[in-house]
DNA sequence: CTGAAAGCGCTTACAG
DNA sequence: CTGAAAGCGCTTACAG
């Protein structure tokens, strides 16, 4: 059906291994014949037969992006960037979601042991972190860039926001605006939330302004609130909405200002002051490219932490 | 390096034939050599290099989902839903996009015929239409589905939202609101653009309501506007906040009413009523897997338009 | 029930 | 500069 090496070679009155080498530019092929066999392939709408090109030389030219969805910036954004740098470089960008289960995770971190990919981005959430597929790839020095999150893999690249920082800027701008109790909700349970909370944290303490830790959105502690105004940190504005929900008896004089990354997603007018930290997925998804590339060069490159400072900081709203 | 059909072959004392057979649950294997060599696979945690399987087997166990980005809904929910649907089935889902540009496009749409998949979704956009990749794929009765819009080939399923119908009912809710003109703004260059446009078209005139077509934002007639209460229909609330900023001279005293597909991303405050026909992409998405599912089998699959009920309509404001 | 063998369509040393 | 040949790791008739 389609058109093989072998259908140029009988066409051209030469070896399949001529051809083969023609079409891979090879400057040992006369330039003659190397014109007589690309022509006659574009005549013949040769387009080679990647499983078994894959066989044979053992790559792929292709890439994986390993991600629970398609819900947030963080996985939609650097998907965009990477797909098109890489598409410059040569390489494939494949997409792959895993709904964040982890059966389908390790499925899929197995795939990449079967010669589907040469590398991986992977974007992890919370489950499989000790996953033997991870070992057994690790053992093989697969390329993995892991973006957003650290897995509890040692010795992997990992590219992500400068957390503490940014965090520790939110805190700032919250001050600024006159806040002096925060309420934090990062989720110390991934290593991004982890970075949040201790950059908030830091900031806190050194200007001695009280603050509690959530990690859901339970009830707090009235006192805590009362004669201040309250800011309420979180990944996502929907756990800030969800905590102004709980708590709003507490709010009803002075409205609480909120801090979060990326985008708000609610209503605005409960808050006196929104405050978003946007990450630079732009940069993040070219660092994470830069890595990968050279690994896929068979260089060792630094396997630590990659922090890109945030993209800036916007208020949606001022008290 | 990695764990191949001989070893398991020679550890077992058996020929890979058997190996094979037996990894495929293939009955004529006995059971006592099956549990055997299955046993012995997965501790030696053997995973077949899907490269060669291919190759042999001529089949990829894979299907893409081929789309120009992953900005809208349209492109994102599909494909959560497909990809869980079809894991289930025993397919990866690759999404794999294109960035609208026509090269890109061509080249992926020729990857098709390189046996990276069994079968490919396809959310076209305005680009490629005649792309010579097209046809090959056709002649080769490659498994296509499209989602969204029509590609210009005939006989190609695409399953889509009933766009006409949707598009009426906004007509009907807008009406209902008090609306007596519209300015209509689908595009009528994809075909989903233009089965609204025709909806909604027929719906007024039969109630013999006044509208104006618009392309593009431009500066509207304002004696078109004066003395009544207009409508604005579009695909997305971009185009009808656009059109709403070029003419906001004319909107002083009545505000308008919006009519739009999926989402509203825009502030709401100069509308007086919004309108929301939200898209079953559930729906859609199952309906695209059961027929590339059905051709996957062999089956001959009715190739026409099929056309799914919009999920429902909801009113983000009301006059 | 199992094995020996051909073949999938490439790539790539090895000769010449 | 080109060809003959081996090999990538599977699958699958074909024998027995």
């Amino acid at each position: 059906m389609a058109i093989r090496l072998s259908d140029i070679a009988q066409a051209c009155k030469v070896d399949i291994s001529t051809v083969s080498r023609a079409l891979h530019n090879d400057p040992r092929v006369r330039e003659n014949t190397r014109e007589l066999i690309r022509r006659t392939a574009k005549k013949m709408r040769y387009a080679p037969n990647l499983a078994a090109r894959n066989l044979a030389a053992g790559t792929t030219k292709t890439l994986w992006l390993l991600v629970p969805d398609l819900k947030n910036p963080i996985q939609q954004e650097p998907a965009q960037f990477l797909s098109e740098r890489l598409s410059r470089e040569g390489y494939d960008l494949m997409i792959v979601l895993y709904h964040d289960e982890p059966d389908a995770f390790r499925r899929l971190l197995m795939r990449l042991t079967q010669n589907v990919a040469d590398g991986a981005f992977i974007i992890p959430s919370g489950i499989a972190y000790d996953a033997p597929e991870y070992t057994s790839l690790k053992k093989n020095q697969y390329p993995l860039v892991f973006l957003d999150r650290r897995a509890e893999l040692k010795s992997c690249a990992t590219v992500t926001t400068d957390n503490a920082a940014a965090a520790a800027e939110l805190v700032a701008r919250c001050i600024q605006d006159g806040a002096n109790r925060f309420v934090i909700m990062f989720e110390k349970s991934n290593s991004a939330g982890h970075e949040r909370l201790q950059g908030a944290e830091k900031a806190l303490s050194r200007q001695k302004i009280p603050y509690l830790i959530f990690d859901k959105p339970e009830i707090a502690n009235a006192s805590f609130m009362k004669n201040g105004r309250t800011a309420i940190l979180a990944s996502s504005s929907f756990s800030v909405y969800a905590f102004y929900e709980h708590n709003k008896q507490h709010f009803p004089v002075t409205p609480p200002i909120a801090g979060v990354f990326d985008q708000w997603n609610d209503r605005t007018e409960n808050f006196a002051g929104i405050y978003i930290c946007r990450q630079d997925f732009h940069g993040i998804a070219e660092k994470a490219a830069d890595i990968m590339l050279e690994k896929l060069k068979g260089k060792k490159t630094e396997s630590g932490l990659h922090h890109i400072p945030a993209l800036d900081f916007i208020s949606l709203k001022k008290p």
